[in-house]
DNA sequence: CAAAAAATGATGTACGTACCTCATTTTTCT
DNA sequence: AGAAAAATGAGGTACGTACATCATTTTTTG
């Protein structure tokens, strides 16, 4: 089997190989009878530019940045491997990434950080940082000096026209909510939701998505208040014993956050898991535990090598100006199971 | 950002490139010690080959088949879909892939083809077939000839030294018993089980799968024996009527095979599906209209383009000489809800 | 119709690696 | 010590494309 080059399409198109490289590359001093000619030709013969040798010959390291909270448990150690995997991975191929941890409590920080990244050193930066203005602001502006932005797995308001790696927030939350409903039977009672914070859209869509779905199908489950922890054990502990004492009747837990070890851990002590339905969020060892000893019945998840892979790859793509392959970048909601796991 | 290229290492080394190029590839004639001199300044100076010079310089297109089934409906027409549109995108990168259909009821017709094969026309070979032993022997030949194989969706016994793309169908079975128990609630009764044909090891191991979760935890619900449709729908008429009408109690109904088309469309015409528990497999147009207007509750499915892109993938790397990388190649169970569609 | 402008051709270099040949040095064996 | 064998070096070619320079032809313009 041959595969047509330059050369041949030179050929077939009856003109030189300087000329098609001028219309292959958009060149000026090309008249648009010999436009079409070439065009034609690559039609004909089916010429397609050999990937290989124009990125040998761009020879270019591609420099990716992920910025990621320094607060955190399992799920983010999970995304700080995967980086790092696929750092190792990515070599061969001439693309780097790291990762930059910051304190995201403080958005002025994480502003000045970005800010103060210069477009030489970087070609790309994905971001998974709580939405606030100054942040967001930071963002648009070095996407504007031309470094190539992907929100990563969090959104920041009004940015729809960067590149965003992750899952519909509102449709994992109606998912979730599916799940605790159908799978508490006829049963009547209260729902526990516990989340790190309500500050963040993230938790905020997933609630919404949440009593969407339970108001709409479930009328004989109720839905509590949302319960912060902050990702303290201590206030976790006063917070859910505070509400457990009020009620009686909870027959599901719904755990918002990405990481569900300390909730889960402190509701463990004062409730027997194995009766009531509980659906947490983001694969970790310790949710795949609790899966398999039955203290969770299901995982919402967006799978961290995935979404790392696929942040790289359109920051690839971007970066060498092509656009990215958008079947494959969606992020799916993924449901685990016991089973399925 | 410097990367390193092969001059370096030959620098870093303290030996000619000649030497270099002997210990990268594995050549004669290197005493041990130059060997672990130019390994060591591998490590140091972290040098990666560069794979685009290498793939321009083996500048070899490959040459990929899918064997599917001639029969079917959606699915197989999403995967052909999805085969051809990798065949397009992956054109820049020297890999083709096309599509040969067979009559999959005839094991000698598969078996003759793929014997028929020159290895010197292709490289790889996705194949989607029923198992059976001439098949599996064909299989084994090619294999020896130096084509590559990646066993596609479904698998043939005792070639686990083979790739396989796909999902293991016992825990796909256990998955829909899952959802199926947990959504029929308290309700006691029967559970429908269709399948297009009981012969192909998916259906079987399915259907273990779901036996043993509705045995081990749903004593509740009682699943009834498998029913063939042979992809007919006169057949499938006739048979699922005669169940109807010993079985009043159906609460669940789970269809087995790839295409829930024929059997759905027959149910409705004599069952109210939304007052049942229905679990399908596959992602179809047809399967995500009747979740959405909630004919059926899940879909268990194996994402057809992600099969079809991993099969590629591994067949190139196979192709290259290299490992595939085994994490991304995982094919996940899907669970399917109107909410995460 | 000549001069200017635009279009096209001819040719060379570079990217990083693999593979080849031949010359030279070092080691091993007798 | 001397011959044979092994190890290493030096240098070239090729892959397909991008980009550059300069020469030549064709078209446009006044």
């Amino acid at each position: 089997m041959i595969v047509p080059t330059t050369k041949d399409l030179a050929e077939a198109a009856g003109v030189s190989l300087a000329t098609v490289d001028r219309v292959l590359n958009d060149r000026p001093n090309v008249s648009q009878k010999t436009r079409d000619k070439v065009q034609a030709a690559i039609e004909q013969i089916g010429f397609v530019r050999n990937l290989a040798a124009v990125n040998l010959l761009r020879n270019k390291p591609y420099r990716f940045r992920f910025i990621l909270p320094k607060r955190g448990d399992l799920y983010l150690k999970e995304l700080i491997q995967q980086v790092e995997h696929a750092n190792k991975s990515l070599r061969s191929d001439m693309t780097f990434a790291d990762v930059e941890q910051l304190d995201m409590g403080d958005p002025h920080l994480v502003a000045n950080y970005i800010s103060s990244i210069d477009p030489s050193d970087l070609d790309g930066l994905a971001i998974m940082a709580p939405e606030s203005p100054p942040v967001r602001d930071a963002i648009s502006r070095l996407n504007e000096r031309g470094v190539h932005i992907v929100q990563f797995l969090s959104a920041q308001e009004n940015l729809e026209q960067l590149d965003f790696v992750g899952v519909n927030n509102y449709a994992a939350g109606a998912t979730a909510a599916k799940i605790v409903g159908k799978f508490s039977g006829s049963k009547s009672g209260s729902i526990m939701i516990i989340s790190e914070t309500m500050l963040s859209s993230d938790s905020i869509e997933r609630r919404h998505g949440f009593d969407a779905v339970i108001n709409a199908r479930f009328e004989n489950l109720r839905p509590l208040p949302s319960l912060e922890t902050y990702g303290e054990v201590s206030r976790a502990k006063r917070i859910i014993g505070n509400q457990l004492e009020h009620c009686d009747d909870i027959v599901g837990v719904y755990i918002m956050s990405s990481e569900a070890r300390i909730p889960i851990e402190v509701i463990c002590e004062k409730l027997n898991l194995n009766d009531i339905t509980v659906v947490v969020h983001e694969r970790t060892p310790f949710s795949e535990a609790a899966l398999k000893n039955d203290q969770i019945d299901a995982i919402i998840a967006q799978n961290p090598g995935h979404a790392v892979r696929s942040a790289l790859r359109i920051l690839r793509a971007r970066s060498e100006a092509r656009e990215p392959n958008s079947a494959q970048e969606s992020i799916r909601i993924e449901i685990l199971l016991d089973e399925n796991l």
